[in-house]
DNA sequence: ACGCCCTTGTGAAAGCGCGCACAAAGTGGG
DNA sequence: CCCACTTTGTGCGCGCTTTCACAAGGGCGT
């Protein structure tokens, strides 16, 4: 009970975490900018906006990589967040749908400081292949096999409109894609072994709506839906 | 003990089911369009991609609106999720940056499908104001004010550069809107009476990277690390 | 009218995440 | 060298979330 774990980071860190990570990363990137040597949980926790025993929690899954009475040198913590995500490696990542979206991604700056690099754009429409974006020259998407072979793609994004989006990811996920980030409004079936995560505006902006309709409901004061009811 | 609990709809819906609920209604409308009457709890947690107990439990904080034996009834599960969302009523959306990412949303059909109206879109740069986005004139960010005031703006989009985004998140605030959506890659602060939610694409991409790297360590074998460490 | 079968709604248990609060550890001053 | 001060790393309890498992409820066939 009283022996330490040998190791400090045993296997698996809490999903929560991961989650974070990139959060702290931007925050310390902040202020490695603005020339600061070290940092304390509480100001590294302010200025990512959560409890500093959670960011030290945090931390800890990765290491004792702090100092008591001083704090976290930012460098050092930098590198090793990044190594924890797997940002000491270039990502390649293919955008697949060429549309508003599709375009506003790829010609989107912050993608490549981070280490992704967009291998290719891809489309279905004729109209569309063949244009230049961002530099990138819009890719038709039968040429999908091909690219993430040849540029070893690991990570897809997926902006086609939602009808196409769940046979994009089956080929993508043929073609040997780990990773999905999906934009269309549709729950992707995939492989056990292939992630997905989703960014749904429409969802958002439901939360929000829901919350915003309470606050007024307070306002308005309670019991008056009661009328609607049976 | 026994007694029923006189409202079915006690005091606040958990965070975590509130998330869902738009998740189902989008399931729901798939079904509606194809024309199925009624739905069980089995196949509408399948579509929707979640355990169907999970799905159950979310529906029984809105009330028993399900019949044994048979499922939900769809057209009524979707306006009882509706009104508990607040979509039964319309809510107005100032998009406040015109980039790419901003005129990209602003040309999203989805968006007004859910009962969220695009009251305006708003930048600062002058060779942008004025410009036509998706039947809209770009307007001034000066309007902002006057904007929310006359259209009733009760959620703000951000789509500015992080640089300007906590500035034109207080003057929303200042403004009067309740709710923002922020895609700019900063923590913002606001009072305790508003709503913040954020999109970060590049943190979605950290968070795949790192699941990548782990399959990717996993097949290379484990304890290659170690080698790194002191 | 009755009983079978299907599906809901929900206790209960297990799991996870959060944040308090504090001991341990390292720094710097005298 | 020692002591006071600062800040990390974490044990612990609490509340939220998920999942199981099943009793209660309702339709439908006979
Ligand atoms: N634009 C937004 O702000 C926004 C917001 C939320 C969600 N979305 C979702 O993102 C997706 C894309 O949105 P958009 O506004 O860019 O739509 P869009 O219609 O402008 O673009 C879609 C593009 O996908 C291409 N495409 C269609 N089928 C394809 C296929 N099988 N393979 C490859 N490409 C194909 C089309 O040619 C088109 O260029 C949609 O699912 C939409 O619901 C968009
Ligand atoms: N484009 C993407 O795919 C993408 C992805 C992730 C995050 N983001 C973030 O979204 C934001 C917008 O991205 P973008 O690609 O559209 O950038 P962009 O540079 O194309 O557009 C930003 C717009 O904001 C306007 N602006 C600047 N200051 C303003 C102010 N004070 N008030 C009003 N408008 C102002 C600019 O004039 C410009 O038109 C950025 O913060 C970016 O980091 C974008």
């Amino acid at each position: 009970m009283t022996s330490r774990t040998p190791r400090p980071r045993e296997r698996g860190i809490p999903e929560a975490t991961v989650a974070r990570l990139p959060l702290y990363l931007r925050a310390l990137h902040g202020l490695s900018e603005r020339g600061t040597p070290t940092v304390s949980s509480e100001e590294l926790a302010s200025v990512a906006g959560v409890n500093s025993a959670k960011l030290r929690k945090d931390l800890s899954h990765l290491g004792s990589y702090g100092t008591r009475g001083v704090g976290y040198d930012v460098e050092y913590l930098i590198y090793q967040i990044s190594r924890e995500l797997g940002l000491t490696q270039d990502w390649s990542v293919a955008i697949i749908g060429a549309g508003n979206l599709g375009r506003a991604l790829a010609d989107y700056g912050g993608f490549g400081t981070r280490g992704f690099r967009i291998a290719a754009l891809l489309d279905a429409d004729p109209k569309t292949v063949g244009r230049e974006v961002a530099g990138l020259s819009v890719r038709h998407i039968d040429e999908l096999e091909d690219v993430v072979s040849d540029e070893k793609v690991s990570i897809g994004v997926i902006a086609t409109p939602a009808a196409a989006a769940q046979g994009v990811c089956d080929r993508c996920v043929g073609a040997g894609v780990g990773s999905i980030l999906n934009f269309a409004p549709v729950v992707l079936n995939v492989p056990e072994h292939v992630d997905v995560r989703k960014v749904d505006l429409s969802i958002e902006l439901q939360i929000l709506a829901f919350h915003e309709q309470r606050k007024a409901v307070g306002r308005r004061g309670p019991g008056w839906a009661d009328a609607l009811e049976v």
